[in-house]
DNA sequence: GGGCTAATTTAGGCTGGCATAAATTTAGTT
DNA sequence: AACTAAATTTATGCCAGCCTAAATTAGCCC
């Protein structure tokens, strides 16, 4: 029996607010209340007063008009949320015939009600991946995560190699459109030409396929650069 | 798109009383207000007040200190659910390892939020089944089911032979002990013994083993009748 | 450092879903 | 027909989570 009595059982809300204060320190460093609203698309009276029940839960700690920071206890429940999509994700796709793009709407719905036995059935299932579908790491059942960082593509230099990784983004639209482009993680590129003012990206795919990709969308994509730049 | 535009989409609550005012119309013709407090673990002044609320939603009639009854609405979402907790047992034990008697408390949980589409998939798998693991019908999507009616073992006479279908019981422990008995759905036996006053019931199985069952063990375990009785 | 703006918090309200205590209805005696 | 026990409903209240409106604070500009 790997699980002390009972679990308290966090609420759905709270397991969102979770996932999302984990997401923006990622990003941005901090978790502001006004990024937690937006990001759960909910009033920010709201969060201030589940980020103050957050708080008495020790899941998080709060300094006034300051934000919000993880508790130990909170990340390693935002990981294990995170662990439970990402392993909900893959096996959807692995296992019933999901798409790539179609996934995350409905992993979302059921990462709240799986029970720890069965996410870990089915990430044996799958034989344990660290990885998902979209290239995102999986927390490991422990609470481990790769904390490998990857740059967006709108970052790599005209002239390098580099290798797409990973996509942050949920968005089905984009990611069929990605997927339209034959970019699936672990694609390598080339940058041809990035244009200033936030222009487009070129990138050429397979040694002979140029693509133009917009910045918004480039920069959701997570990269690793391959060469090292040449010093001038 | 077989879905009509977006599901009011019943809340967990809601979906639970639906699916317990089924099995109590089912069972005893009626459901009263007691009846499902029990059922649900709540208080009945509680069950008084959803019972309006699911009247107003024009899920069930009622009428005041006689009970209540599903409308053809409410009979349609009780069948839903019942259908994917039952295709999801099956799913469970059929693609995931795991045990019959040990499912239901996450088909329970997860009832409530898979989408039709992911219950359809799973139905796929399984190969569209019409009964589960436990033997029980599996409504269909179009929300039609086998209205084959069982007898308890209790009420098969002494001498004659019968088939065990289903078990209505979800406690593990007792599926873990009708297991061990070697009664799984389908098993044929004949009725050797029936004490008086809700007492034992002795049958043969495998045409060699005698069991001895207790009496409310015993009508839990639907049957069907293989011989007629002989006239006197 | 005074004042503006944007972010945040407080105040007060609503709904769903539960509870307990008290009133009411039903049904079964006698 | 009246009484009583059991079932049910009404009356209130609580908590989680959301809302809007109003007050407060922080950060910045001049």
């Amino acid at each position: 029996m790997p699980n002390s009595v009972d679990r308290p059982s966090l609420s759905r809300s709270i397991e969102d607010y979770l996932k999302v204060i984990y997401k923006l320190e990622l990003e941005s460093g901090s978790a502001q209340t006004s990024a937690i609203a937006d990001a759960l698309a909910i009033a920010p009276p709201s969060v201030s007063g589940m980020v103050k029940r957050l708080a008495d839960a020790e899941l998080v700690t709060h300094v006034p008009y300051r934000g919000v920071e993880l508790t130990e206890a909170g990340r390693r429940q935002a990981l294990r949320m995170l662990r439970r999509h990402r392993i909900l994700e893959s096996y959807l796709i692995g296992h019933l015939g999901y798409d790539w793009d179609d996934v995350d709407r409905e992993a979302e719905r059921l990462e709240h009600a799986v029970s720890d036995d069965l996410v870990e059935r089915m990430a044996v299932k799958l034989g344990n991946p660290t990885h998902d579908p979209h290239g995102a790491p999986i927390p490991s059942a422990a609470g481990t995560i790769d904390p490998t960082r990857y740059v967006p593509m709108t970052e790599i230099e005209v002239g390098l190699a580099g290798r797409f990784r990973m996509i942050g983004d949920a968005d089905p639209e984009r990611l069929r459109f990605i997927a339209s482009l034959g970019l699936r993680p672990g694609a390598e590129f080339r940058v041809l030409d990035r244009q200033p003012f936030n222009g487009p990206v070129t990138i050429e795919l397979d040694g002979d396929r140029k693509e133009v990709i917009g910045f918004a969308l480039a920069s959701s994509l997570q990269c690793e650069q391959l060469e090292e730049p040449t010093l001038p």
